[in-house]
DNA sequence: CTAGGATCCTGTCAGC
DNA sequence: TGCTGACAGGATCCTA
């Protein structure tokens, strides 16, 4: 779930609080979300963080590094000693502060972000110097990996990735939805080997910005509108990092109560059945590519050839 | 090589 | 209330 704006997000929230630091113990609660010796880690000191599209590497002192990928449910919550239970964290996120001195939580936005921890979903826990962090995933598909610092660019996923959205150049991003021409657009800019840190929201909320329908086949895209896709992704993911990303900040309103941080960005994304912020027409739930994708109909239309070819919806 | 579908896993929600 | 199927902010593997 977690795409690059959260994974940015939890980058700098966690640079606050683990950098500097060291890890003394490692307890992992599923095997499968842990992939690696721990006893490297353990010991260890983080020394900094970097990310690659939706990857997070944290690196630490002894040349020896973990990369973090969340897939669809993942999450990283940090909680000074003494605050495991989060009982107080409520508070915090009231302020609506994403550098607080005691705890950070990003990723997959649910309660886990302020209650007690460990839970039923805690994957993985490092018993930092003076905090605890959780790696909680309720679906598994998100793992900490465990490589040598010298082999993180040589990782088959990091090795693949395309360019960020804002090191896209059009030109290049035009000859490979030419080569795959005939897979819907949405598909081809969710493959992280064509443009890297794109998922379902900002695939959604980028062709709507650029007013492009995402059955459109990629090979029917002008190059001005894979210029204004480009600048639609570059856009949105700004907006998204500005706002917080989907942290415990965002998750929790000012005044206490259950928020979601799409509201302070998403103009379709979970809108369907609500007016589009531009033409007013009732926004539209479709599927897409396997996936849940939401349009306006009035300004994201099918091309006049496909439509002739019954694909349109 | 591309395209499409199944698959990994757990939880929630709509519909009966 | 309980059951069932669909679906979920990702990526890979398999098949044609």
């Amino acid at each position: 779930m977690p795409e690059l704006p959260e994974v940015e997000t939890i980058k700098r929230g966690l640079s606050k609080f683990c950098v500097q630091r060291k890890i003394n113990r490692v307890e992992i609660c599923c095997e499968k979300s842990f992939i690696g010796p721990k006893e490297l880690v353990e010991g260890a000191e983080i020394i900094g963080l970097r990310r690659f599209g939706k990857a997070l590497i944290i690196d630490l002192s002894n040349s020896i590094s973990m990369m973090v990928h969340l897939r669809m449910t993942g999450q990283l919550i940090y909680r000074a000693k003494g605050k495991e239970t989060g009982a107080d964290i409520l508070e915090v996120a009231r302020k609506n502060k994403l550098g607080d001195k005691e705890s950070f939580a990003g990723g997959h936005p649910t309660d886990s972000f302020f209650s007690e921890l460990p839970n039923k979903q805690t994957r993985v826990i490092f018993e930092m110097e003076k905090g605890t962090l959780y790696f909680n995933d309720q679906r598994k598909f998100g793992f900490v990996k465990v490589l040598p610092t010298a082999e993180v660019m040589e990782d088959k996923f990091i090795k693949s990735l395309a360019p960020e959205p804002w090191q896209t150049k059009p030109e290049e991003l035009q000859k490979v939805l030419q080569r795959r021409k005939n897979s819907p657009i949405k598909a081809v800019i969710l493959d992280q080997k064509v443009i890297a840190g794109i998922g379902n929201i900002y695939a959604d909320e980028a062709l709507f910005y650029a007013k492009i329908h995402p059955k459109r086949l990629a090979g029917s895209l002008s190059l001005a509108e894979t210029e204004k896709l480009v600048e639609g992704a570059c856009k949105v993911m700004d907006a998204s990092i500005n706002s917080g990303g989907s942290t415990m900040a965002t998750y929790v309103k000012a005044d206490g109560t259950k928020g979601d941080y799409l509201e302070k960005f998403a103009k379709v994304f979970r809108n369907e059945g609500k007016p589009c912020p531009k033409c007013g027409a009732e926004i539209e739930k479709i599927r897409v590519a396997g996936r849940g994708t939401h349009i306006c109909p009035m300004c994201q239309k099918m091309g006049a050839c496909q439509k002739m070819e019954g694909k349109n919806d």
